[in-house]
DNA sequence: GTCTATAGGGCGATAGAC
DNA sequence: GTCTATCGCCCTATAGAC
């Protein structure tokens, strides 16, 4: 065994994820946090830009199986097709990943805190983007390519609240489907 | 003459703009914001909830546009009339009331700064919840009345950056259309 | 790892308007 | 007297600098 406990992140975001489900996160310290995973303030920050990004530690996964499934989607698939293609694949290796108790237990946190929606948000928002850039990539022009991206990620997010919030055990793909065919209908 | 000057919210935003476009955003304290429009940190804090917000005070104002308008309509709208209306609606009280110059000015210190930037997200996705909310006080059901507003506010969100970086001057109105249109030719 | 500046909240004092 | 805007001072946590 080394000098130091295995783990040191790992730890950090079980701390984290605790200490706000139990007292919230506003009145949480980022010095509690070091403490319980047995480590130093300052070692938490040379691990997260800021207090926030704990929580976000699984976006550059998360981020890349939606612009990668964008970057390596068939040619003939539409913008449509491609952008409901990534959605699904996010979703799926998020169900499978972490799980929707996990995913229950985070989102809770953030919906009651608007520091952290606004981080959710920006962190979807450059998502979208990258998607919008590899449709750009494929030959799609925009407006098409932003559009199609930002649909892809409304749909996505649609979706996810309703599979946190439905009774009904619905998977993530069937819930985008649905978002995805709201559109249509909205459309006419 | 009274003991103070008067429109304190008027020259601390006004200070506040200058300020971050000669220095940036990051570079520029409270201090120095307040004591340019001949007030203390204190007093700025209490009109500013914090330092990002003396940029969003025409905020509830352009809210107002946008909900407003989905209340109001008429009834035979379909949900995309609606959104497009609201959309439509806020662009042109933004073209007249500030303008571009001004918009320009205030975009280039929010694209700047992540901060800033997950502020205006935020503000804007909170829009886009208003409308949703009214659409479904009109009768219209999720998923279709949350995806309606997110269209209609990612349509105002594309036009919106057209408008202010394109050469041609196309109206705001001109590019929401645009952009509505490419979502009908991305559902094919 | 220590040191420090800034954000931002709490609370009370002050100076006007009414 | 009340109400409201401003200021002053003290405090802590975040986050960056050294």
């Amino acid at each position: 065994m080394g000098r130091w406990e295995p783990n040191a992140q790992g730890r950090l975001e079980k701390a984290a994820l605790e200490l706000f489900s139990e007292h919230g996160y506003e009145q949480t310290t980022v010095a509690e946090i070091a403490e319980r995973a047995g480590l130093t303030e300052r070692t938490f920050f040379r691990h997260y830009a800021d207090k926030r990004e704990v929580l976000f530690a699984g976006t550059p996964h998360f981020r890349e199986n939606f612009v990668g499934t964008v970057v390596s989607a068939p040619e003939l698939l539409t913008p449509l097709q491609v952008v409901r293609a990534a959605a699904e694949a996010a979703g799926a290796a998020l169900e499978e990943f972490r799980g929707r108790d996990f995913a229950r237990a985070r989102q809770r946190i953030i919906v009651a805190n608007p520091e952290l929606r606004e981080r959710e948000l920006i962190k979807l928002a450059d998502i979208a983007m990258g998607m919008a850039d590899a449709l750009r990539a494929r030959g799609v022009d925009d407006p098409d390519a932003t559009m199609a991206a930002e649909l892809g990620m409304a749909a996505f997010r649609v979706a996810f609240e309703r599979w946190l919030t439905d009774a009904a055990e619905r998977t993530l793909s069937e819930l985008i489907e649905e978002a995805l065919a709201s559109v249509s209908a909205v459309l006419g």
